[in-house]
DNA sequence: TATGAATGAGTCTTCATTCAT
DNA sequence: GATGAATGAAGACTCATTCAT
């Protein structure tokens, strides 16, 4: 059963003149889908608020009525994906036990996820400027969250052997960003591979052999 | 003879109605380091050409004798920034014979540039929005070249064995793509890690050993 | 018996919907003191129809039901003050037979109303820019009654006396008019001054020893 | 020789990216006597910065060129308006010695100000609102530097005397707001008098009269 | 070539008022 | 009578670009 299908947008720091909950909820839930398109199609700057309101069913003052300014459209939209992408990772793994098998699941959700919001995805990537300091932070600590939770698969991955701290952590931060190729070099990997399934196949081997990187004993070292 | 120190701006594409090419050269170069500066620190909308004009030393209309447009601007960007990271990775192997040497060489050198240039690579990886499809084809041709350089010294570093060409490929892919991290990352790694040069040397590691990924035996396989 | 005590707003201008007169009244009395609130501290535009309701305790519709528009409400803050204004005065001299007491005691108790009103007294010789020209009208009405009043007692105090009606009459505008400068020069007022008190003893002071320039012959006359 | 003819706008407080100081000059002149005109007809809220600039023969981006904001605008009115009123007085005692004299040549020319510009000197009574702590201030002191000039005049007036220092005072206070009553009871003085003349020779003679309040015994005091 | 003033379309946001429930 | 969500017109302000000098 899947938890998404029922998500609720919660985000508290948005106000609102609303009363309705409900409401809120389904208007919200009509805003992000707007933005998303939007944003994802002309960026941040180049979708105006009248056309996000337009494509999200409602008028100028109805939107205004659920947010207090454009850039609350924005952090919904990175509340929205975020939570996505943790609870879809979460969920993947749920029913699973072999810690091996757990990181794996994991890896490959995280591909799949980003893969399948990719638009939005890389919008939060190039969006960030768009957030105030407070607003910031947030982000970035959900994301380290969502960092965290791969440190966490990894130490059970590696639970028998001797790991390097510095380097399960790097490679938590390197296993979460690695996937982001595939919205970032999208147009790029369309024209230089056959099948994008490929690509994705591939990038999960690279990934799934880098991570024994960790217990290896590495002599190189950089200037 | 190093050619990156008489960068010449050769942009033919940007049009002009000045005759003086040395002067065009001269003021284009003001253009863009000043744009460099405002775009990474706000923005391509958050800087307005009037700034740009102004931290350049130059008026508004003056600017505009050597520019046709705003998005202009930013194709002189990504023209000058991509030029250099290619070039620095050319020059950093140029010495170099030894086919192992000259990728490892060469990774290490995107590293550094990328780190060097962090605020403008992020900027050019956000800012693809900005420039309209026959300039956004240019500078992705531009962006395969820079992969295909590295696509030819993995060959060189495997000459020996029978290695998967799409392996090389997507490798040639990944091995541009990781270290933009640092750009990415860039708080998040601030606060995660003690100092920078350890997550720049355990990046290179990372890499390096990804890297014999390529003549793997994999049985691995995604859904 | 004193009528402020049950103070009635009659405003037969402003139409509702509502047939309850005892709800009509205690709504528009809610309404009213919000208003006054919020108009003294924000002035007209800056006061929104939204927070005069919920500092009445209504909801926007329900606010509605009692007043057809913004504007009423800045009418029935009018109408609400000025017969406050005059009932004060009339409360006060109701026991006093003698003329020229009758008029002392006016003076004072207008200044006195003025300065314990002087947020809303300062509001209301702002705000007549969002009458409509009716009620400008009428409001312009009530002042000219509460200038006649004080003639009134200008002729009582000089009634042995042969006294210039002109004169009496614009000297009723100035004393009615003299002390609203504890309003409109309050900030200069509290830093030039050491008491407040102090001004307003010698405003009265002031206005009585000015008063004596009704009879008296006065030869100057300006160009 | 009227200085007015050539008043120049200084303001410096005022930003702007126009460089051509007599431009600047020009400009704001024409913006400052447009909105006059519309604050002075429809209020500060009522006047839109479209119709300024229509009114000052501007397109409204050329309008923004010589000020940051609307709020700049009433700024610049009352910079403009107080200025003259504080030169009206100063040219007109010039050229008279004898201290009498000066009082009520002050008096005179003080009056006459505010009457010839009583649309303009209404919106200011009316207009504090709409600036912001720092320049409220610095209108308040300009206030008060108006009213010094008359405590000074006054305490020429009586340097015969041993008169009463915050009588001096709070009567300079008194002289120059009197005269305002000609701009707030401007309908109610039409209506009841017969002549504005009168009503003005009147009001000096009475201000002149009470002149004499200062130096008197007065034995009145308030409770 | 350089200058810098002028332009005006375009954007976000507010808020009085209405009306279905 | 009360509720509160919806409406949309209107307003302040920005900024890339042009052009006369």
């Amino acid at each position: 059963m899947n938890q998404i299908q029922d998500r609720r947008i919660e985000t508290k720091e948005v106000k609102t003149r609303i009363k309705n909950v409900e409401l809120i909820d389904r208007r919200r839930r009509q805003i992000i889908d707007a933005a998303i398109e939007l944003f994802a199609a002309k960026g941040f700057h180049n979708a105006t608020v009248r056309e996000i309101a337009e494509k999200a069913g409602l008028t100028m003052g109805s939107l205004y009525n659920y947010v207090e300014s454009k850039e609350d459209i924005v952090y919904m939209v990175y509340d929205y994906i975020t939570k996505i992408l943790r609870q879809e990772v979460k969920n993947a793994i749920a029913p699973i036990t072999d810690p091996k098998e757990r990181l794996k699941i994991a890896l490959l959700q995280n591909l799949h996820s980003i893969y399948q919001y990719q638009d939005i995805v890389m919008f939060i990537y190039k969006a960030s400027t768009f957030l105030d300091r407070e607003r910031l932070h947030e982000v970035l600590a959900r994301e380290t969250e969502y960092i965290e939770l791969f440190e966490d698969l990894i130490r059970g991955y590696f639970e028998d052997e001797r790991v390097n701290e510095v380097r399960v952590r790097l490679t938590a931060d390197l296993l979460t960003y690695i996937p982001v190729i595939v919205t970032f070099r999208r147009w790029s990997l369309r024209r230089r591979f056959d099948s994008i399934e490929t690509v994705m196949k591939e990038i999960i081997n690279f990934i799934l052999y880098a991570l024994e990187f960790i217990p290896e004993e590495l002599p190189f070292t950089t200037a």
